[in-house]
DNA sequence: GCCGTTTTCGGCCCGACTGTTTTCAGTCG
């Protein structure tokens, strides 16, 4: 069994532990233990292989027990035994907002729940409400849960998630009352995805600011409406939280709500490691004798032996910067505060230099109205000066993508013709290089004859048929096309759609060594639907020589915006400006294309 | 179940909000 299946079967235990009721503490490790498997840059196998998972932190003997079962056989006992013993029905109650493992436990073992559809009986009847600990707003709320359960379940495209945060970010800090405003979240983070947004705002006077907010047009539901911490959906599902916090916090809570999770862990126990207890709130000095930890702080600076930073230091830590310097670090990038490595790379002033929009002179994988684009040579063009970029590369499809009126040689080289007049007639200062989105039909061949291929300034490679095959086949045909000459670029190596289409299965460790090995650069396609190739891998594809370009693959003169979501993939990914194609001028670009040739 | 400059037991991040209670448990992030 391979890596990314054992995480979901720790994932599981620690759901299934949950719906037993087990020690809190228990499902923690099973979720920590699946964490930091994903998050792991090493070979699952090798590290087994030379008797290392133990030394792995948050992997203890009960999981390297585990693990390496699940490796070798694919089985485990104690989780068949475990998915035997809870009913299937009760895991997906879990999405139901306010349901958690203690309340659905309680609700089976009292009245016999076993699914979302015995559950709405339930709560029809009134068994719910009759229930200790529930009552008629809890039965109401389940019923409102379970009929917008796949609304609340959905994520949002980082660019949708930022149209609906960007008025209300704007209207926050409107408001008189507010200094400060920030979104925060994975919004913040860039991820490819979100799930919510997280707003925090610092002022003195909470309430107008709170009321302004749940009163958004956009918003459909209230689901909390309190002194300093409100929670709201807006049409489209999107849940949203706002916390007012006074100005002394505001670092502290942006950098908390910005998470992730994972880097939070790593900066409190380096915290802690100093003598200092971090929270959203601030830093605590820990006491002398004891841990104050579970103490409000109102107590906790009267109780004899509570020590807190003196009004100086922690007065000093005014912005998220300030807050790293205290514990010893460079200003990590929210991009970067994914608990892969940022920390000691800021520890040891190892942070990349990361590539910015600003650095980009122009864009490579674009359509036009010859394939199935919306804009002509021309206005393509000019769309991109307006961007203030100095080139634009025109990639077309080829013949056998049908669907989408794809270029065969000869329309090709009538394309090449047309391309070079409009260069040639000095009517724009941005210069066009020819180009084409070539299939790579499905035994790995290419979709268009060598010469017309030569004939072209570059060439972007990609799949578009045949999904279904084998991994190994898909990563052979891929590579083919990676060991033609012809090629310039692989375009989107996953196919993924988010949210809607899986990647294809394909080995992408594979593909990253070849196309390192071929002087081949892969694409980010920058489609806010596709951000591919994934930003987990860069890093180290990057740190071993894999050239990349951020590709809006536009399909029209709005699309070349999309060039923002693939710089912040870029980003997320550690790159640097040196990295990244687009980011050379003409000259450059033209020096790489020909010593490719 | 994990961890250890508190090292084989006894902690484990912690505070806001809600709904149910009448002082708090559960959920959430």
């Amino acid at each position: 069994m391979n890596k990314a299946d054992i995480v979901d079967v720790l994932e599981d235990i620690a759901v299934l532990l949950e719906l037993k009721g087990d020690n809190p503490f228990k499902i923690r490790a099973y979720s920590t233990g699946a964490r930091v498997l994903e998050t792991m840059e090493a070979d699952l196998g090798d590290l087994i292989e030379a008797g290392q998972l133990s030394a792995v932190k948050g992997i203890g003997a009960a999981l390297v027990e585990k693990i390496e079962t699940l490796h070798a056989t694919g089985e485990l006992a104690y989780y068949t035994e475990l998915r035997g013993s809870v009913a299937p029905g009760l895991i997906e109650m879990l999405e139901i907002p306010g349901l958690g493992g203690k309340k659905v436990k309680k609700l089976h073992d009292a009245i016999g729940v076993e699914s979302i559809d015995t559950l709405k009986a339930a709560c029809e009847s009134g068994e719910v409400e009759a229930l200790k600990g529930f009552g008629k707003k809890s039965a109401e709320k389940i019923l409102t849960g379970i009929a917008n359960r796949a609304a609340y379940a959905k994520r949002h495209h980082w660019w949708t998630a930022r149209a609906v945060a960007l008025p209300i970010l704007e209207g926050l800090r409107g408001l008189p009352q507010t200094e400060r405003a920030e979104v925060a979240g994975s919004l913040r983070r860039l991820r490819e995805t979100v799930g919510d947004l997280d707003f925090i705002v610092a002022s003195a006077d909470p309430q107008p600011v709170m009321d302004w907010f749940v009163t958004q047009p956009a918003v459909a539901e209230v689901t909390a409406h309190g002194a300093t911490k409100s929670s709201v959906r807006f049409e489209g599902g999107l849940q949203a939280d706002l916390r007012v916090v006074p100005a002394e916090q505001f670092a502290f809570a942006l950098h908390h709500f910005t998470g992730s999770k994972d880097h939070n862990v790593a900066l409190r126990q380096r915290a802690l490691a100093r003598g200092y207890s971090l929270s959203e709130w601030g830093l605590a000095k820990k006491g002398e004798e004891g841990d104050l930890g579970a103490v409000p702080r109102s107590e906790a600076t009267t109780r004899p032996g509570a020590e807190r930073p003196g009004p100086n230091e922690l007065s000093a830590i005014k912005t998220e910067k300030g807050l790293f310097k205290f514990l010893g670090l460079a200003e990590i990038p929210p991009e970067l505060r994914e608990g892969r490595g940022e920390i000691e790379a800021a520890e040891t002033q190892k942070l990349p230099n990361l590539v910015t929009s600003a650095d980009i002179r122009g864009v490579f994988h674009n359509h036009t109205i010859a394939s199935d684009g919306r804009g002509t040579i021309e206005e393509m063009a000019a769309a991109a000066g307006a961007l203030g970029w100095d080139y634009l590369g025109l990639a077309d499809h080829s013949k056998a993508s049908y669907q989408a009126n794809g270029l065969d040689d000869a329309r090709v080289l009538r394309m090449i013709e047309s391309i070079r007049a409009f260069n040639e007639s000095g009517a724009s200062a941005v210069h066009v290089f020819s180009g084409i989105e070539c299939d790579i039909l499905p035994d790995g061949s290419l979709d268009l004859e060598e010469s017309t291929l030569d004939a072209l300034d570059y060439a972007v490679m990609s799949v578009h048929s045949s999904f279904s095959q084998s991994e190994e086949e898909m990563t052979a045909r891929v590579i083919r096309a990676i060991e033609h000459p012809a090629t310039t670029m692989l375009g989107h190596p996953t196919g993924r759609i988010l949210l809607r289409r899986e990647p294809y299965k394909i080995d992408l460790s594979k593909v990253i060594d070849a196309a390192i090995a071929n002087r081949v650069i892969i694409e980010i396609n920058a489609s806010p639907r596709r951000l591919d190739m994934d930003w987990r891998l860069w890093r180290r594809a990057a740190e071993r020589g894999l050239m990349c370009s951020i590709n809006p693959d536009a399909h029209s003169m709005e699309g070349l915006s999309y060039f923002d979501a693939g710089v912040n993939i870029a980003r997320k990914g550690w790159l640097e400006k040196e990295q990244v194609l687009n980011s050379r001028d003409c000259a450059g670009v033209l020096r790489w294309f020909s010593q490719r040739k």
